[in-house]
Parts: C-alpha cells; structure tokens; sequence
DNA sequence: ACAAAAGTGTTTGTTGTACACCCATGC
DNA sequence: GCATGGGTGTACAACAAACACTTTTGT
C-alpha cells in the first residue's frame, strides 16, 4: 500500500442500564492522565484484525462480565484535537443490559466503574459530553424502530417495568390503561403464566417478549 | 503514545439524487486495480488532520462540483478483509442532492461517474453492496425524523414531486388528496407564489420549504 | 385496616383511509 | 378537442387521549 495517513482507532462505549425504574449509564473514573480522577465513558483501543464490534464487546466484556448484550454503533467523533494524546479517531456505540443482572468491573485504566443515573450525568473526559448526548439521542430513535426496551429488561418482566422505562427513555408519562391497551394487541408481548411474588402489593403478571412472532410481524408490515 | 495499532481510514459517500421522479445513486466505474473496470461507491482516504466529515466533503467536490449539500455519516465498516489492498477502515456516509443542479465529474481514480436508478444498481466492488443497501435503510430513517426530503429537491417544488419523492425513497403509493391534506398542516412548506411555467398541461404551484418555521415547529412537539 | 401497586372500559376527539371528478394548459 | 397532470371534499374506520375505581397482597 502506498504511503498514506495512519490513525489511532478507539471505541467508546455509552452501556445504558436499567434498574430500579431508573434509566442509568456505566460510567468510569480515569486512572491515568489525561483527566486522570475524571469520570469517562468505558472505552479502548482497536487493535490488530479486530473489527470495531468486536473490540466494543471486549471491552463491554471486561467492564461488565457480559457477553450477552446488544450493542450499536452510532457515531465517528474524528476531530484532531479530541485527545490530547494525539489523533485518535473513535466509533462510539450505545450497550444496552439489564443492569440488575451483572456487576460492574473496573477494567485496567479505571479506578471505579459505577452506574450514574441520566438526571445526573457529570461532566466528563474528552468529548464524552457530546458522545453521551449523542448516544441518548440515538438510543431513542433507535428504541422506536426496534424492539429493544427488552435488552434493558429481565427476560420476565411486569407492565408497569415497561411502562417506566418508556417514560424514563422518552422522559414522559404515559397513561397506565392506555399502555395496557396498546401492549395487549401486540401478540410478541406474551403472558408467562408466572407472577411476582414477595412485594408488599398484589402480585403483577410477568410477560416476556417474543423475538419469532416478532419478526414475522414486522416483516408483515414491511411489505 | 505507546506502542499501537493504526489504520488507514477512508470515506465512502453513497451520493442519493433526484431527477425526472426518479432516486438515483452516483457510481463510478474504477479505473485502477483492485476490481478495475467496476462499479463503486465514490469515497477517498482520511488524511492529515481532517475530520472524516470533511474528508467526505472533500471527495463529494470533486464528484460533484457541489459544496452545499446535505452529508450523514451512518456505519463504519471494519472487516479486515473488506479491501484487498490491506486494513482499511471506512466511514460510510449518505449525501443528498438535487441531481439536476450538478454534474458528476469522474475523479481521479475514476473512470466514469454516472448516476444509477435505485431500481436497478449493478454488483458492486469491495463490500459496497452491503454499504448501499444500509445507505439506503439509513436514509429511510432518517428521512422520517428529520426534513430531509427538500434536500433533494429543487429550492421550488411542486407537490406532486414531494409526493413523488416519498413515493419513491419508501416504494409504496399515496393519495394525492390525503397527501395534499397533510401538507396543508405543515405550515413550513408553503406557497411561493409563483407557479411552473411551459408544460403541457395545468401550471403547478410551486412550493418551499421553511426552515425557521420548522425549528420551531419541532421544538415545541419535543416538548 | 391501611398502604401500595395491579388491574380493568367507556367516551370523545383526532387522524388516517378510501374514493371520483372538474380544471388549465400545450399541441 | 384531446392528452396530461393539477387540484379539490366527504364519509367511515382506526387510533389516541382522558378519566376513577376495585383487587390483592404485606404489614
């Protein structure tokens, strides 16, 4: 190949993660300069014959335990001045999990790794201000044209955990009986016959999302 | 910087344009190896100090002649072997014109440059069938979030080639009236006044697009 | 018995869909 | 006068929005 331009190549992880009807994101505090002691969003360099998805999942894998998750790319951040190590190019993706389901590690160059939630973001390293708003940005048009409030949710999970996370996810309330309605003609969202047991309220039905009967319905609404 | 991995970056522009009710895409027919004598999708290396967006700025003059023009980035493609000259990593971004206000100049490493109907575009070199057909996913998402039709319009447009548009980039059919009786709505597309002149049958008024009116159309349904 | 969340229908307004004819122009 | 696309309204169905009370459990 002929003499040409070469770049650094990272990957920045925004993992957003359910809990306790809070929308959170991962974040960690740097160990190392630059902005050592400041919080960042997880992230790392591409290296060898990965392609980006795959080092975004080992570092997701690192940080989280998880290998199960889901994972887009949103955005190339490619201003030369970004770091200020040098040119570093990064592609930054959204995670998504259930945040209850796994712990977070403080992987190599962190010194914490905890669960903020998205009312009280800090400000943060580099242009990880810009990279996190851009990501819940994405996250949301992306929640609408996909099935993807389940990544965040138990496989089992009530009504209302649904309906919170879209009011976290799109900041808004929506009307419980309107909600019910609407879930119930969407035959992918299905009983499981199991309920919630322990809670000091009446026990709630737990659905659980039918990835086969969606994906032929909304193939029938494609064509 | 420590001892690390680095790329050679390039960008690929899937260049959509509208002419005689028709979208089409800008190829060109690659005048050097690898896959000589091909078609492809427009793009160039990253270089120096430049953004990939105004890498892809870059390549779009020299395609097109054109500095105003509409350009989203939306995947980055990392296969080790997408390109056969070595590792590549390529930001692909979607452009938008008004086919009729340019002409595409074959660039360098071009032979040709030709605009393609979307119904009908040949096997393309490297993995830029893959990119043409996310491109194309990207745009129809886009185009539904954002006002991004009128970028492939003329600055004055009549209704049926707004119409014809969406027609054309979601293929499906609209009734004239109930399409007519939702732009009506809009009061950011409004009338100019003036109508086309010389055709051969009842003169059309012309409309445009105000982008004032829109900013704060959409700020308030955010809200 | 009280607190806390689960569950359930009806009415009203808004939006989408289906559908057919007359109009202005160039040739 | 004929071909071509421009322009218009109404009726019905589907969907969205507003709204309050009863049920089941734990303490």
């Amino acid at each position: 190949m002929k003499h040409r331009s070469s770049y650094a190549l990272s990957v920045d992880c925004v993992i957003f993660g359910y809990t306790e009807s809070k929308l959170q994101v991962a974040l960690i505090e740097r160990k190392n300069s630059p902005y050592k002691g400041k919080w960042a969003i997880p992230g790392g360099f591409v290296e060898g014959d990965e392609t980006v998805e795959e080092a975004a999942f080992r570092e997701l894998q690192e940080e989280t335990g998880l290998s199960d998750l889901y994972l887009q790319q949103f955005h190339v951040f490619s201003e030369p001045d970004r770091d200020p190590r040098g040119r570093v190019i990064t592609v930054a993706f959204f995670a998504l999990i259930d945040a209850d389901q796994c712990e977070l590690v403080a992987s190599e160059d962190a010194s914490k790794a905890v669960w903020w939630s998205i009312d009280d973001i800090p400000h943060l390293s580099f242009d990880h201000d810009t990279i996190y708003d851009d990501a819940l940005k994405a996250l949301r048009i992306a929640i609408k044209n996909q099935p993807l409030a389940f990544e965040l949710l138990p496989k089992k999970f009530t009504l209302t955990q649904l309906q919170q996370l879209y009011e976290e996810v799109f900041d808004l309330e929506i009307d419980k009986r309107n909600f019910r309605k609407k879930v119930a003609k969407m035959d992918f969202i299905q009983e499981t016959g199991t309920m919630t047991k322990g809670a000091k309220h009446r026990p709630a039905m737990l659905y659980s999302f039918n990835n086969k009967k969606y994906a032929k319905y909304s193939s029938e609404i494609m064509l």
